[in-house]
DNA sequence: GTCTATATACCGATAGAC
DNA sequence: GTCTATCGGTATATAGAC
């Protein structure tokens, strides 16, 4: 009898799970992970700490599962580059791809690049393959037999995107779609790339 | 007789020092600062953790001394735009300043980007000023009366000269000239702009 | 599901001998 | 300048009552 309805914990139970993820993203975020303990979550919450690893096994687990759908994101992106054509408008077209992902889970992304070590850490117990994510990205998008110059270019166009978890301290109050536009045309612009669309 | 050439510590004593310093950039860049231990450094560098303390008299201050080379740097950059112009020379110069001290400080700046929240919560201790350098360099990018666009560019242009910090990772070998013009380059087309030079 | 109480371990930092 | 030994504090995680 744990849950009425198995699989809709979102709705039915679980409030107070959904409420520890959020108090923890906000924390992880501003104070970061290794720097913020779980007592202060608990307390954020208004529960103890007995009761917040009832719902999550370590504090590890807390945070995979917040970090959950941004490695989703990357890992959907790097299987759909597999394989595919180099052509400016697939560029154009995975990078938007890319983008609305990271906007779209902006939290638990912002909170992922203020504090990269400890995530780094945290993805290489579970899951290792998401670290090389990054730079077969930025391989693909450097395009084949590429120079040096056109593999920087790569790396910074990848920065541009990122950059759309920290804009909103920046530029408060910006939409997501002038965000999404703005940044687009900015990682094709250092890619030296001109697409039709 | 602690030192046979007073201020000459670099080339007389102070070894020992500047082996802490080597490996505590290498281990907080690794696995961060919190993460890290001051036994963890002691034990890189051969000595105990009470050796350690005869050099550096906290954690922080050890932190700090990794960090002033890049704390100079910005705050160098934001002094010089201070009433400065905004033509597309004046820019490109003042971004081309920026990235070389990125550039040469590469080791301690890249721990810096990998445990942003650490570091930011050592700055607000002992320079709070800095803290509010990123803003207003993107700021004085953005130009007078910018819109939302402008400024989501002027946000990006900085991400594009970080990521000179971790460029080394993608791009392995890479030269500090190609660097430094590929990413100058692509800093100015974010910001739609076309110098002249 | 939430609580109190506690086990266990490591941290930063200090004292004092050599 | 480096050491051994230790203090005081806090952390994650667990046991068991309710």
């Amino acid at each position: 009898m744990a849950q009425p309805y198995p699989g809709h914990d979102i709705i039915a139970g679980g409030g107070t799970k959904m409420a520890i993820r959020d108090a923890a993203v906000k924390l992880f975020t501003s104070k970061g992970f290794e720097q913020t303990s779980l007592r202060e979550v608990a307390d954020a919450v208004g529960i103890t700490k007995a009761s917040l690893y009832y719902h999550y096994p370590s504090k590890l687990d807390l945070l995979l599962a917040i970090i959950e759908p941004v490695v989703e994101n990357i890992r959907r992106v790097v299987a759909e580059v597999d394989g595919l054509g180099h052509d400016a408008d697939t560029v154009r077209r995975v990078l938007r791809d890319y983008l609305r992902g990271m906007i779209r889970h902006r939290d638990a992304g912002s909170m992922c690049v203020r504090d990269t070590v400890a995530i780094y850490n945290a993805l290489s117990e579970r899951y290792p393959d998401v670290l090389e994510s990054g730079k077969v990205l930025a391989d693909w998008l450097a395009g084949p037999d590429a120079s040096h110059e056109a593999r920087v270019r790569a790396a910074a166009a990848l920065s541009v995107i990122t950059s759309a978890l920290t804009t909103d301290e920046y530029v408060p109050g910006v939409s997501d779609e002038v965000l999404e536009s703005t940044l687009l045309d900015a990682a094709t612009c250092v890619l030296n790339i001109h697409a039709t669309a």
